[in-house]
DNA sequence: TTCCGCCCTCTTGTATGTAAGTATGCAGGG
DNA sequence: CCCTGCATACTTACATACAAGAGGGCGGAA
């Protein structure tokens, strides 16, 4: 368990929040793994806090379905479910989708020009292969998209679902060739807005969200055991 | 205020999940009026459970937005905000109407029955003018779609987010003819799915979802401090 | 050997105590 | 009269103590 100690004080916000973020990241990079039971009086333990701001942070985790809470028995982390990786995808794809179509009739010139300008940083953020950059430039073109179609919520929600779909990419490993399709795919976004076609951007985009997809089976077959076996 | 102590051991769950489910239905009530401000003491007091199952009622509140928290200040009911109330019915019309979609190709005759005979309770109970049973019959109704779409998680996150709609609702008069022409657009979206025709599913559908929202100008007459002031 | 019952430990849920910060009312000086 | 400074009463955030229940190990009886 690579959670340790969090440094207090630091201006970061109220305890409860700072272990939420930590667990939550952990989750997420699998570094506790689908299925492993954590323990609040652990947690506390290693984090130097009291109990209190862990079952908060546990709360929160529970209502995002990243664990689930059994009274008198344990908390555990969720294993994978390809339900749930669905449904997390369907609610990004049905939302973002929504938001481009508006962008795409609200967005001027300077905004388009600005997407275009974040583009670019990305094609040079992808020559380098440089994964982690490219996530937070990625995370930034879909919520500018939400951003210009006036509805910045939207990529609020599809940030907290999100999170489920990068636990499962996460475990894929890196295709040589994935930053640069993301790239190309960008620029077809951009490139339907540029034009003001709802319908193009939205199909663009949802081509886009669907590749995340791709993986799951063989990423399934290669970490059976961090998945749910299924209910026929 | 008409939160009252609430009956342990009925086997209704945890304490934490009672406190929360009254006091947001208080909140959607508008028993707790927009802008007061809550004390954890009192409300443990009222409702004879300690201040940790508040807090945590409260927490939840939060993320719902329905509550917002000022360190050692105090909590208090969000105003209701034009842009939340917009936000709301944009998530939940971009995922109603893409789970409608999915419906209109995945459901078999027998769930088509079974949805027109949920229609016409519907018709009966509205007869009657009993909002009461009719709010539980229409969501029965958005659930089923969400349901024969294969993603009940699209209802889930809809019925959240419609805490925020109908909180709005209850301020509006009751109009005399509401319940028949709620029925009316409801066997609309019927008939769309019995012919299989996502298209029109999903344009009848997102017409009946946005009459919610026309009374929104005129309640905002009616009470204007429940109201934020917008910032241009 | 196998099964039943007890006990002990660990878990979450709840209650209560402590700390720290903000708004408010009042007293006093200009 | 008006402004300033402080004491006080509140608030939430966090820490700690207690309660209730589930699971597993162990011993004894059949």
């Amino acid at each position: 368990m690579r959670i340790d100690r969090l440094r207090r004080g630091s201006g970061a916000g109220p305890a409860s929040r700072q272990v939420y973020r930590a667990l939550r990241d952990a989750i997420i990079a699998t570094e506790f793994e689908p299925g492993q039971r954590i323990s609040e009086n652990e947690l506390a333990e290693r984090l130097a806090v009291s109990r209190t701001p862990v079952r908060e942070a546990l709360i929160r985790l529970r209502d995002e379905r990243f664990v689930q809470i059994v009274p008198q028995l344990g908390t555990f982390v969720t294993r994978i479910s390809a339900a749930a990786v669905e449904d997390a995808q369907f609610i990004r794809e049905s939302l973002e989708c929504a938001a481009v179509r508006l962008a795409a009739t609200r967005a001027d010139d300077a905004d388009i020009a600005a997407l275009g300008g974040l583009v670019r940083r990305q094609a040079e953020v992808s020559e380098f292969g440089d994964h982690e950059h490219f996530a937070v430039l990625d995370d930034e073109f879909h919520a500018a998209i939400c951003e210009l179609a006036g509805r910045p919520v939207a990529w609020e929600v599809a940030q907290r679902v999100k999170g489920h779909l990068n636990r499962v990419r996460r475990l894929s490993l890196p295709q040589p060739r994935y930053l640069a399709e993301m790239v190309a795919e960008h620029r077809l976004v951009l490139e339907a807005l540029d034009q003001r076609d709802p319908d193009a951007a939205e199909a663009t985009l949802r081509h886009h969200l669907r590749m995340v997809l791709s993986a799951l089976p063989a990423i399934r077959a290669q970490h059976p055991d961090y998945f749910e076996e299924e209910r026929p």
